[in-house]
RNA sequence: GGCGCCCUAGCUCAGUUGGUAGAGCAACGGACUGAAAAUCCGUGUGUCCGCAGUUCAACUCUGCGGGGCGCCA
């Protein structure tokens, strides 16, 4: 039996410029771009995204990118089944697969796998949970979770409301422990192997580039594109889908703080998710750091020339 | 030029009746298994403007110098 195929995953923090790499090895090799990229995904929400330009989209093909509505919900389950299903696709045009993202969890759901679980209908449980979190408060919640499954509460913080609700939707829909879940072999697989290049320019390097992206995002029009939304009557969607660069333009359009305050934010927000982006490549995934674009394309180059 | 107030963390400031200092924000570190650009946890990082004096001991008191703000000229 063959070994199976090695699918190059770059990885980075936002700003690293992984598109502009991924647009350079297009020049050169015939290759899909399988975009990883959680708010990329949203269709509408362009600018503010650093979505690939349509410039940009007609030099490669990209999948993933403006696939679901604002506001619709999007998992890292359904994107390790459909990025493995297009993996598959575009191996079989005789063209390579080339994995572009920051969204780590999407990363690893793909290279990893992750567990499988039923669906909850509609989030009808997760609805509820939602309410009992917000009526009984953390505490009471995460005391109920200790009593199902305490090595999944001694695991997780009490404020952490997320978690300790979706610890207790998947003991509501499964009947078993997450933890129990997590140490089984339970797990949706890609049928590939992945190797991950992150782009990692230095800190300061990075944050300058941040910086000066936002203030590009604000010339080309990002506070034009929402209010245009918001006539759409898509204001309500684009706060559920909560991005970054929109959530704070939304404040100061709703009044709540002038306008050089929120491109600060904007600015702020970028770059602390660019850092818990850095802890988690570095933490939590193997992969090889190259601080520059050409190191990280001839890394690609060689999986795909098969020389290690 | 005179008088008064101020100078402490990256920023805004608190504080020590003399025993080398602490809040908020920022920053930094970490967690993450079907919400992830989400969610959560942890950590003071300091020539206390400079020099000299008094003192066992000065960030604190005194003098000189520097910078800032206000009022009067």
């Amino acid at each position: 039996m063959a070994e199976p195929t090695t699918i190059p995953i770059i990885c980075g923090p936002t700003g690293s410029g992984k598109t502009g790499t991924a647009l350079s090895l297009a020049r050169d090799w015939p290759l899909e771009i399988i975009s990883a990229d959680s708010r990329q995904m949203i269709k509408y929400l362009d600018l503010g995204t650093a979505k690939p330009t349509a410039e940009e989209q007609s030099l490669a093909d990209f999948h993933f990118v403006d696939t679901i509505e604002p506001g619709e919900r999007y998992t890292a389950y359904q994107f390790l089944i459909e990025a493995d299903r297009t993996a598959g696709e575009i191996l079989d045009r005789g063209r390579h697969p080339l994995v572009v993202g920051g969204t780590g969890l999407y990363l690893s759901a793909l290279s990893d796998g992750v567990v499988e679980i039923e669906e909850d209908d509609g989030g009808a449980v997760r609805t509820r949970l939602q309410e009992e979190m917000a009526e009984l408060g953390p505490e009471q919640m995460h005391l109920r979770l200790k009593e199902i499954d305490p090595a999944e509460a001694e695991r997780i913080h009490p404020n952490n409301k997320v978690r300790v609700i979706r610890a207790l939707e998947i003991f509501e829909l499964t009947g078993k422990r997450k933890s129990d879940l997590a140490a089984s072999d339970a797990y949706k697989k890609s049928r590939y192997r992945y190797a991950y290049v992150c782009l990692s320019p230095p800190r300061d390097v990075l944050y300058a580039r941040i910086d000066a992206r936002v203030d590009e995002m604000m010339r080309d029009g990002l506070l034009d594109e929402i209010e245009e939304l918001i006539k759409r009557g898509l204001g309500d969607a684009i706060r559920i889908a909560n991005v970054i660069g929109y959530e704070e333009l939304l404040d100061f359009l709703e009044d709540r703080c002038p306008l050089d305050e929120a491109v600060a934010m904007i600015k702020q927000n970028s770059r602390r998710y660019a850092k818990r982006q850095m802890t988690w490549f570095r933490n939590r995934v193997r992969c090889l750091f190259c601080e520059d674009s050409n190191e990280v394309q001839k890394a690609v180059e060689r999986l795909w020339t098969g020389r290690e």
